[in-house]
RNA sequence: GGUUCCGUAGCUCAGUUGGAUAGAGCAACAGCCUUCUAAGCUGUGGGUCGCGCGUUCGAAUCGCGCCGGAAUCACCA
């Protein structure tokens, strides 16, 4: 069924063959929807058109608005305001549409296949994509930055998948490398033997611990060379720590088993750690992969690329890509000691994922601060000479900053994830008790409500935000429940909820079906208009791979639908048809609400 | 210094395939609960859309040049 969009600007086109004789193409008609401050539904924007009506606006405007009328009933009449054609559309036509949806309960989401069914994608369709997201160090926990990656990278993947896509969610652990052993270093000297289980603490929390610990010896063993007349490079360089931290990997990648045991362990209290951050966020993967797996793939590469002379090494054994061509620098791709760095490992995951997935699309979400990093992982695909080179996409996005400027794990000068989650839903507690609105309920359907109430809150003030902006969080004012915010959308939904409620007590069913003979009020067609232009936003997001449209999509709704719920009643209204209207519009918001609310993983509650 | 991204109300953000008089929320102030949940609704004040030039019938939106901020250009990840 083609909405009335489309169907009004395949007429236009029809319009300026046999009104002017000429061609013209879909892309050349802009729609928009009328402004509030004058009458019609939707405008045809004439201005582009002229050049082919060759007449003036008011006349061009007046040739199409009679083509409209004359050949679609939808169309109930015009008016034209300067080079703008105002359409009203007949209240009939969103009517139908409501009627149309009403079985809908998955309106707006199409069921994407099983991602858990992880055989390599076809040739046939649907299109599969593959989602990486998350992609933590484990050798700290979990940070606010972390949080708007995870909450993005699951929200994309949803999106996609209302779509009618197959995806992937895919997590590329990064737990190998230099800061890993520096964790594992600092534990072996300070820890005595602690554990997650002997301290008490969380196992990704522990490592931190650590790791913060060895960059502030680090520092200061810098600081007394520095003092001692060396270079602030040569004590970095030369600092005792950072060259045990050094030999370690080495072991590490040798495979000195007693280091590989240690490590084993230690990630394992990381790995303990972020399942329960992740259980908290409420996002999950379908494969998982590990850095230590992925790199050896990594290394082969690119000795088979020096090889092949597409690198090449320095006198110390280095292996490099020449970037000049491409505008770019050299880069380091194995180290002087035969170490590989951090894009070896990203070159191999990015061929194993072809050869177990082939994927048709591989996106990357990872902060802007790696643009760098994506467009040479790119180039060097590209020159190793893979097709699917082209297929990587890096979902960048901007930075989570503090008042005081960007967050500094090496410092400890972080936002917390599982700080922040739990201060939400304190709020989230306050906040339910002052109001008493959960008075009566047990324990745990209240506890349960706050969660939902607090981590909605959370995620909805992170995905508003456009993806690529770098966002400010401040800690000490903390995130609203009133105005533009998750509650207020969930609040909007418990009083949909409520009213369904009190319908059943007053013996009110609801009905299958609306009159088509109903006069809309403006609230109840505005309302019908946002309903009937939900699928539509979410295929924008999806394109653009960006939740915060389906974010504020959902404000305008909610907004609108308080408005109506304000002015108008829904179970005392005497005449039937209207009731029934009122009733069937505040079901298929509620239905809009947490259909759009899901794809940002935040749930509705019934009450609140 | 090179490259990329960002700059809209006091604050946080919408609006950008070029369209009509640039919108919300927070904060401030003034109203609305014997009514389907006031986490709501209504109103008031608040703007050189960073600056300049250009393209256009029309620019917050496109181009160029500045200014301000961020990221990156590591044998870190």
């Amino acid at each position: 069924m083609q909405q009335i969009e489309e169907i009004i600007t395949g007429s236009v086109v029809g319009a300026m063959h046999s009104l002017y004789g000429r061609t013209c193409s879909p892309e050349q008609i802009q729609l928009q929807k009328t402004r509030r401050e004058f009458e019609g539904d939707v405008t045809l924007v004439v201005f582009p058109l002229l050049k082919i009506s060759r007449k003036s606006p008011e006349q061009t405007a007046l040739d199409i608005g009679e083509h409209l009328v004359r050949n679609h009933t939808e169309i109930k009449h015009y008016n034209i305001i300067k080079g703008f054609l105002n359409m009203v559309i007949q209240d009939n036509y969103y009517l139908n549409y409501l009627n149309r949806i009403i079985p809908d309960a998955s309106y707006g989401i199409q069921a994407g296949p099983d991602t858990g069914n992880l055989s390599p994608a076809g040739n046939q369709q649907p299109e599969t994509i593959m989602v990486e997201y998350s992609s933590p160090n484990t050798n700290k926990p979990l940070h606010l930055g972390h949080i708007r990656n995870n909450l993005l990278g699951y929200s994309v993947c949803n999106i996609l998948r209302a779509t009618g896509k197959r995806v992937i969610k895919t997590n590329l652990v990064n737990d190998r490398g230099i800061h890993i052993c520096k964790s594992m270093l600092t534990w072996l000297r300070y820890g005595k033997g602690e554990t997650p289980e002997t301290s008490g603490k969380k196992g990704d929390h522990l490592v931190g611990e650590y790791y913060v610990r060895f960059e502030q010896e680090y520092r200061s063993q810098v600081s007394e060379l520095i003092a001692g007349g060396y270079s602030q490079e040569d004590a970095e360089k030369n600092a005792p720590v950072i060259l045990e931290a050094q030999e370690m990997l080495r072991k590490w990648e040798a495979g000195d088993p007693e280091i590989l045991n240690l490590w084993k362990t230690m990630n394992e209290w990381v790995y303990e750690g972020f399942n329960e951050t992740y259980r908290k966020l409420g996002v999950d993967f379908d494969k998982i992969y590990y850095e230590s797996e992925t790199w050896l793939q990594g290394k082969k590469m690119v000795l088979d690329g020096l090889g092949k002379k597409q690198f090449f090494q320095h006198p110390d054994g280095s292996v490099w890509v020449d970037l000049r061509p491409e505008g770019l620098d050299e880069k380091v791709l194995l180290r002087s000691d035969g170490t590989s760095v951090y894009i070896t490992q990203d070159m191999g995951t990015a061929q194993l994922r072809q050869e177990q997935y082939n994927p048709d699309k591989m996106i990357y979400v990872v902060g802007n601060e790696q643009n760098y990093h994506f467009k040479v992982l790119s180039i060097i695909l590209h020159k190793l000479g893979f097709p699917w080179a082209e297929s990587l996409h890096h979902l960048s996005y901007g930075m989570v900053e503090l008042p005081e400027g960007r967050m500094k794990s090496r410092e400890g000068v972080v936002v917390d994830a599982d700080d922040l989650i739990g201060e939400m839903i304190q709020t989230a507690r306050d906040m339910s008790r002052e109001l008493g609105k959960l008075d009566g309920l047990k324990e745990s359907e209240k506890e349960n409500i706050c969660k939902i109430i607090g981590m909605g809150a959370l995620k909805y003030y992170i995905l508003k935000v456009d993806p690529v902006k770098n966002m400010t969080f401040n800690p000490r004012e903390s995130i609203d429940f009133d105005g533009n915010t998750g509650s207020f959308i969930q609040y909007t939904y418990t009083r949909i909820r409520s009213v369904f409620r009190k319908a059943e007590e007053l013996g009110i069913s609801k009905p299958g079906f609306v009159s088509g003979q109903i006069a809309l009020n403006q609230k109840e067609k505005n309302l019908l208009q946002l309903v009937h232009e939900f699928p539509a936003v979410i295929a924008d997001a999806a394109q653009t791979y960006n939740p915060s449209l389906i974010a504020n999509f959902t404000y305008e709704l909610v907004k609108e639908y308080n408005q109506f719920y304000h002015d108008f009643s829904i179970l005392k209204e005497k005449n039937k048809d209207k009731r029934n209207l009122r009733l069937l519009l505040s079901e298929v918001v509620a239905r809009v609400i947490r259909n759009s609310m899901g794809l940002l993983g935040i749930e509705m509650p019934e009450r609140m």
